[in-house]
DNA sequence: AATCGTATTCAAACCGCTTTGGATGCTGAA
DNA sequence: TTCAGCATCCAAAGCGGTTTGAATACGATT
């Protein structure tokens, strides 16, 4: 290495030779090509190639030319870690995942989420940095990430109802969008978040419609907001048309297959069971349906079922018809537009937040029916 | 700005004034405590501070001290971006997601593999980047990583029989782990890998021991290598009985819900149809299942089921007694084995690669039984 | 011919940290 | 008393880019 410089130097004085240049191009090329090697075999001074590179007007265009062509002949790729110094920005985006810490749940939308935010910033020259924390040091984690300057902003997920992490972040001033809302929050910020009381009130309604009278809700955690809302919706439906929610067909559960199947089992055991059901997620329904099956009833014609559907791609709802009744809402979508909020507020703070409500859309599938002619 | 430094510069030659001081500390320590401020107020040289923090020996215990309680007073963090030009390393790990472009799936182990990873990662004060990639321009993102020096590693997922990944990034020199194996890659290279074969085979052996000769098999699309080595150990043991497996009963298809579902009842629809299913995931037995009990059967009685299990954290196989006999492995303790791997190939680039083989544990669940005697 | 504006290029400072290669002062052996 | 050796500390040179503030050349203007 010592030698190295101590010959790049000599090459300065000795530009013109030709033999000796092209004699350790190869050489070197393998190593490190970085700015200052590749403005000495232009001739030129950094400052000149930096800026022909980034598109500046002050260059010649001939000379813009013969810097890309050289810039690709030696397969010159900057280095991100001096961008990153000398720019004082950090071209990356953090996702921070909590991990709760009783039960270690991943919940399985990050992943379709990630998948769409990842095709924004891959568009747009950012990384994306994923940090898996335990929920307990949450908050930590954020002041890190802003204090030390590894991202230059950050994508809030699974907001609860009272988050703090929301407050956290609006003290610290690094720029953030939320996955969801939080209720309590007053102070004004950014978020995408699907309209999940209207879904579950649509949902409900349209239960009602069909002459259901014993509706289940199968919710997940409620310290969550979504499910809260979907809640609000799932009550308002049922009381606009003047009855009173059963609280024995309200469930709140961690949103697994095996809760799906528990809880709905137990609901159907009781005396007067419903005769649908609707729930927060794919998952769950999946087990309901096993429950449904399991005690030999029909779903779509002895129980109904309507779920709400993230679209994740490993778990659609059905290819051509959907095999469950749904208020779908593309997670993946979601991804994109909060990636793509976030990159506009890094790039110009805004002076108000930017809030997107994504409306469901209700389908119509084969887990639905009319309420079935009681006994 | 112009004027912080100015203000700062003097307080160089102020040092010794605490009235001054004092009253600057708030204003400043909002906005940016570096080591330079943080040597000047310690009326130390950046240098010394710098090695007190990073616990070099010469420093003196009790300037130690000071520089430490400074460093907390002042809440100092140093600038990893800055330190990472200093050093040399990234200080980061790349996870290199491929989107297969046609269909567009996202492999829901991922979530999984990346908590267990994360864990490893954050402890050891490693940033984790995600690189969402249409596979066709996957090989232009490693490249990439690499010469720009975003990550000091890698990890390949969802490896395919003959991975032209492999040899590239050996070619390149990133160090990397592949969680899973190329059978066709001769060159050697770390990774971590379920016992693919010698699950399937004990899987199958165990639905022959239950007198089963019908055994269907359900894969992932054999392109993949874990699918490969997952039918050899199906047909190996099938062959091992002096039997030859029916191509009719053998199926290779992306894993989720609604193929499982229509390719077992495809299966269940053959005039001599299978008694037992082999699935090589939860996602296809839960279509299976379905398959199953719409044609009036029971499983775990009329026909058995046996899955790969990786122990997904939203996907448990049962909370108490397994529903689904299954071969199982966690996923998440790969991702925090590749992980750690990983790390210790970067810290001093081994001579040999490792290699981790784990093997998948046969519990049994309710899903298998003996073989129904036939009509 | 002198002056000016414009186009083009460069030297040097800077981003915030690490690390090399001395300095400095003090202790204890010779 | 002298000097090697050790404990401490510091100035300055990187790391590899970007960016500021000039310098230079040249055709156009007056």
């Amino acid at each position: 290495m010592q030698e190295f410089f101590l010959f790049s130097g000599m090459l300065l004085t000795q530009i013109e030779s030709p033999a000796i240049t092209s004699g350790i191009e190869i050489a070197l090329a393998a190593h490190t090509m970085n700015l200052k090697e590749l403005s000495k075999r232009l001739g030129l001074s950094p400052t000149t190639v930096s800026r022909a590179l980034n598109g500046y007007p002050e260059v010649n265009e001939i000379t813009r030319e013969k810097v890309m062509a050289a810039a690709r002949r030696y397969q010159y790729k900057p280095n991100s870690r001096a961008i990153r110094l000398a720019t004082g920005r950090a071209m990356a985006v953090g996702h921070v995942i909590p991990i709760a810490t009783r039960h270690e749940i991943v919940n399985p939308v990050f992943a379709d989420f990630i998948a769409g935010a990842g095709e924004t910033y891959s568009r747009a020259g950012y990384d994306m940095l994923l940090s898996i924390v335990p929920d307990d040091d949450e908050e930590k984690t954020y002041y890190d990430l802003k204090s030390r300057g590894t991202v230059d902003g950050i994508i809030v997920h699974a907001p609860r109802e009272n988050d703090s992490r929301i407050n956290l972040l609006l003290e610290i001033g690094l720029p953030f969008v939320v996955h969801g809302r939080s209720t309590s929050v007053l102070q004004p910020y950014s978020w995408v978040d699907v309209n999940n009381r209207r879904s579950f009130l649509r949902a409900t309604d349209f239960l009602l419609d069909l002459g259901h009278r014993r509706i289940a809700l199968i919710n997940g955690l409620e310290f969550m907001d979504f499910a809260i809302r979907r809640r609000k919706g799932y009550v308002e439906a049922i009381e606009n048309r003047g009855f009173a929610p059963d609280p024995a067909l309200m469930a709140s559960v961690e949103m697994t297959e095996g809760q799906g199947f528990r809880i709905a089992r137990a609901m159907l055991d009781q005396p007067d069971p419903p005769t649908a059901f609707i729930l927060s997620s794919m998952i769950l329904a999946l087990g309901a349906r096993r429950a449904i099956e399991d005690k030999g009833l029909k779903m779509g014609r002895d129980v109904s079922v309507v779920i709400h559907d993230d679209d994740l791609s490993y778990m659609k709802n059905g290819d051509d018809v959907p095999i469950f009744t749904a208020t779908r809402s593309a997670v993946r979508e979601a991804g994109r537009q909060a990636a793509g909020m976030l990159l506009e507020i890094i790039a110009n703070p805004a002076p108000t937040p930017i809030e997107r409500l994504m409306e469901a859309e209700l389908i119509i599938g084969q887990s639905t029916g009319p309420a079935p002619h009681r006994p």
